[in-house]
DNA sequence: AGCACGCCGACT
DNA sequence: GTCGGCGTGCTC
């Protein structure tokens, strides 16, 4: 008798563990753990996957499983054991664990359907639901609620006549092919077309062509080339002439590009001197987490690439993880054209049938190197050898929804029990990792200078204060409109940084600072041009323009603030002779435009290049020589404590953009606070004296990485409701904890309402809690059973990143 | 999460 | 008297 453990995909914290099954005889020898079956539970019928397969159990009433939904685990012993770690460590439900780590195409989904009993005719049924059930098949719920006969349904149902089924659905289908093959030898073949009747010319055809091609052939290719019909194939395969075999096949979202193989580069000195600890410690398969610290084009890509070829050469795998936002082709080109097919590459462009063929070449073993954004630090592999974090700072890497986990925890996790060793790699390196590299708990390399030796570009700082008191009202500092012009008469290239969180095109009246607010959350609604309406970007409220202020009626209600909208349309006004390519959310929503835009500017088809978030990575063109932020303290005002620490990264970063090559770089940054010191140590480009400045405020104010933090956020209708029960758990947390722990709250969040629920928080500050877990474990099991009552919603974030 | 079971108000 | 509201508790 063999049974098996599942952890069925009903996220609640009472079924959050679990549940066994009794394995059918006719699965037992071929289920294993790691495995996705479809299980009874309850009257439906769902998904869960096998944790383990065992002989005895404590449980009387044991079920059967229905059926193995794979042929092979789609998780190993290892990614099973990460799973329970993870909804451990963050608190999260084991089925969230799992299901994070594989492809969304992997998630079950469901349909409920009825059918008529066995036996039972159309007559037996009430003539109303006859239409329905007329060619006897089976109808869908959601058609029936649509209908409004889901009562006559129950009462059928429960007559016998009627049947309710659930299904469990596949969500994509692996993509195949067919192919033909010979199963005669040539010799043979000819013997064959001899006997084959003289009427029979069109097989005579087929069974010649495969005497010149021996090999299987795919059979669209067969069928439109010889001009036959799939009925004289089936002919011959009938006469065991032929035979027909099924391939998987990729969908290849790199089908219509060239990779050009390139060769490892000379290293320099110092790329040697980072490059040899990493090298030894992939020899000799030691854990260790290596802190790769190099300015912007130091070379820190050239040392991942000759890490990995290492790794491969040692018959393992690398898994490197880059932000969502810098997996450009650029990125991507590197990876391919050093390591050729051996890549596979996971982010969100990809269609999700896509994104599941890249995985199942994981899977199977035919790739060596994944290049992805946060997931892929699932890859399935089992050999790994090192795991690359680029750009280890990055924000995105920490994932905001259950299961909250950081791919750097996930990393050094994985790499323990692979005894490889973690390269994080930054040029603005997170306080955290930073700190633990001068505590020699990670092993910190330094790429102090850029690879070519070119100096770092020269940075002016603009106070916009002053600019406005000249008499300068426009975006544009005298100094960035000077040097744009002169850019535009060297014809060489300018990029332009506009920081769109924070301040976005709001709308606000001049008379009265009215400010358009979402009705059903606290925050601006944001402004967009296409289709003159406003937008909610946290519930997707819509709402048209106002003419006058809702509160003064004043005309002279506008959208303020600046987006790369209104700045691309102000450049035309100033600049009409240059070219200005745009890149944000919308210019690059469609596929492949990121790419196609890029292309355009990398040709000279543009002057300058203005956009977001999107262009402060990974840009290489050798003829930009001007960099300007237009607005360097747009995020430095956000009620985060991490807000001067991206603002230097931000500055820093795309400061770096400018003079990668043989033209010296100039960058412009435009702030209205000239003196906070992220933005003047961004513009000397000091790292260390950022660091030790800010690890200053941090120390003063216990945040990391002094102390850990873990976040509380209570949501309800009821403003009362939030913020009692958040002094609840804030009192409970208190008892629980010991004084050394700093708890703040109840506080109102910063983003105070989000469709219609009022935010509460607790903040807890702490360096060592052991009681920790439990406590937070508790209230998680307190508040999750009330959740359903009265709509109270409580979740917590350890280690959070955004305070929100 | 669903769904059934179960106990109180407004209808044939 | 029954139909149906949604509060409570279970699912191997």
């Amino acid at each position: 008798m063999k049974i098996a453990s599942v952890i069925v995909d009903v996220p609640a914290k009472q079924t959050d563990k679990a549940f066994d099954y009794l394995v059918p005889k006719q699965w037992e020898d071929m289920i294993q753990p790691g495995m996705r079956v479809i299980v009874p539970f309850g009257p439906r019928k769902i998904q869960g996957f096998v944790i383990e397969v065992k002989s005895t159990t404590e449980v009387k009433k044991l079920r059967e499983l229905v059926e193995p939904m794979d042929l092979e685990p789609v998780l190993n012993d290892e990614l099973i054991k990460l799973g329970d770690w993870l909804a451990e460590n963050t608190l999260s439900f084991k089925i969230f664990a799992f299901q994070v780590m594989l492809p969304a195409a992997l998630k079950a989904k469901y349909e409920k359907k009825v059918k008529m009993a066995e036996g039972v005719y159309l007559s037996d049924l009430p003539l109303n639901l006859h239409p329905y059930f007329k060619n006897g098949g089976m109808l869908d719920w959601d058609d029936a609620i649509k209908n409004g006969i889901v009562p006559h349904l129950q009462r059928e149902a429960a007559k016998g006549l009627l049947e309710v089924v659930y299904l469990v659905k596949e969500r994509v289908k692996k993509k195949q092919m067919k192919y033909i093959i010979p199963l005669v030898s040539k010799e043979d073949l000819l013997v064959e077309i001899q006997r084959l009747p003289a009427n029979a010319q069109k097989q005579k055809q087929v069974l010649e062509y495969f005497i010149n091609h021996p090999h299987e052939v795919e059979m669209r290719k067969l069928i439109a080339e010889l001009n036959v019909s799939l009925s004289t194939i089936k002919a011959l395969s009938n006469k065991n002439l032929l035979a027909e075999t099924v391939k998987e096949i990729y969908r290849d979202p790199f089908k219509d590009h060239h990779f050009e193989r390139r060769g490892p580069l000379p290293l320099t000195k110092a790329q040697e001197k980072a490059i040899t600890p990493i090298l030894h410690a992939i020899q000799t398969r030691e854990h260790e987490v290596f802190l790769l610290y190099g300015v912007t084009g130091s070379g820190k890509t050239e040392i991942y690439l000759q890490s990995i070829q290492e790794v491969i050469n040692n018959g393992k795998e690398a898994i490197v993880l880059v932000p969502e936002i810098s997996l450009t082709p650029q990125m991507v080109n590197r990876f391919k054209g050093r390591f050729g097919e051996m890549v596979a590459v996971l982010h969100s462009g990809l269609s999700a049938g896509e994104k599941y063929d890249e995985w199942r070449k994981i899977q199977r073993k035919e790739v060596k190197v994944v290049v992805g954004a946060r997931s892929a630090i699932f890859a399935p592999f089992e050999n790994i050898g090192i795991i690359i974090i680029d750009e280890e700072h990055e924000t995105s890497y920490k994932q905001e929804e259950m299961p909250r986990y950081h791919a750097r925890d996930v990393a050094i996790k994985r790499a323990q029990t692979y005894n490889c060793p973690v390269v994080l790699g930054s040029a603005t390196p997170s306080l955290e990792s930073f700190a633990r590299a001068k505590k020699k708990v990670y092993q910190l390399l330094s790429l102090p200078v850029r690879m070519n030796n070119k100096a770092l570009p020269t940075v002016e700082i603009v106070d916009m204060r002053e600019e406005l008191r000249a008499g300068n009202r426009s975006m544009f500092s005298r100094k960035l409109f000077e040097l744009l012009k002169d850019r535009l008469e060297k014809k060489q290239q300018s990029v332009l940084f506009l920081n769109k969180r924070g301040h976005s095109s709001f709308v606000m009246c001049r008379d009265c600072g009215y400010v358009v607010n979402c009705p059903k959350c606290d925050i601006s609604l944001t402004y967009h041009r296409a289709g003159v309406q406003m937008k909610c970007h946290y519930c997707g409220y819509e709402s048209v323009v106002p003419r006058a202020c809702p509160e003064c009626n004043s005309e002279y209600i506008r959208f303020f603030g600046t987006g790369t909208q209104k700045v691309e349309e102000e450049l035309g006004k100033i600049l009409p002779e240059a070219k200005v390519i745009r890149m944000d959310v919308d210019t690059t929503s469609r596929k492949g435009s990121h790419e196609r835009l890029l292309k355009e500017f990398q040709d000279g088809k543009a002057d300058i290049l203005l956009g977001t978030q999107m262009i402060a990575k990974g840009l290489d063109f050798p003829n930009i020589t001007l960099v300007g932020v237009l607005s360097a303290d747009t995020m430095l005002h956000l009620p985060d404590f991490r807000s001067s620490e991206k603002t230097f990264q931000l500055l820093t970063q795309v400061s770096g953009r400018a003079g990668r090559h043989q033209l010296p770089g100039e960058v412009i940054i435009q702030t209205y606070t000239p003196e906070h010191y992220s933005i003047q140590l961004a513009g000397r480009q000091d790292y260390t004296q950022f660091f030790q400045q800010e690890m200053m405020v941090r120390r003063a104010h216990h945040y990391p990485p002094y102390y850990f933090l873990t976040l509380i956020t209570v949501s309800h209708e009821q403003l009362l409701t939030a913020v009692s029960t958040t002094e609840k758990i804030v009192k409970y947390v208190r008892s629980k904890l010991s004084s050394e722990a700093v708890i703040l709250g109840p506080s109102v969040s910063p983003i105070a309402k989000i469709n219609n629920r009022y935010r509460y928080q607790c903040l807890i500050k702490y360096k060592r809690e052991p009681n920790l877990t439990k406590t937070l474990k508790m209230i998680l099991d307190q508040y999750q059973k009330e959740a359903s009552k009265d709509g109270l919603l409580v979740s917590v974030d350890v280690n959070p990143f955004i305070l929100m």
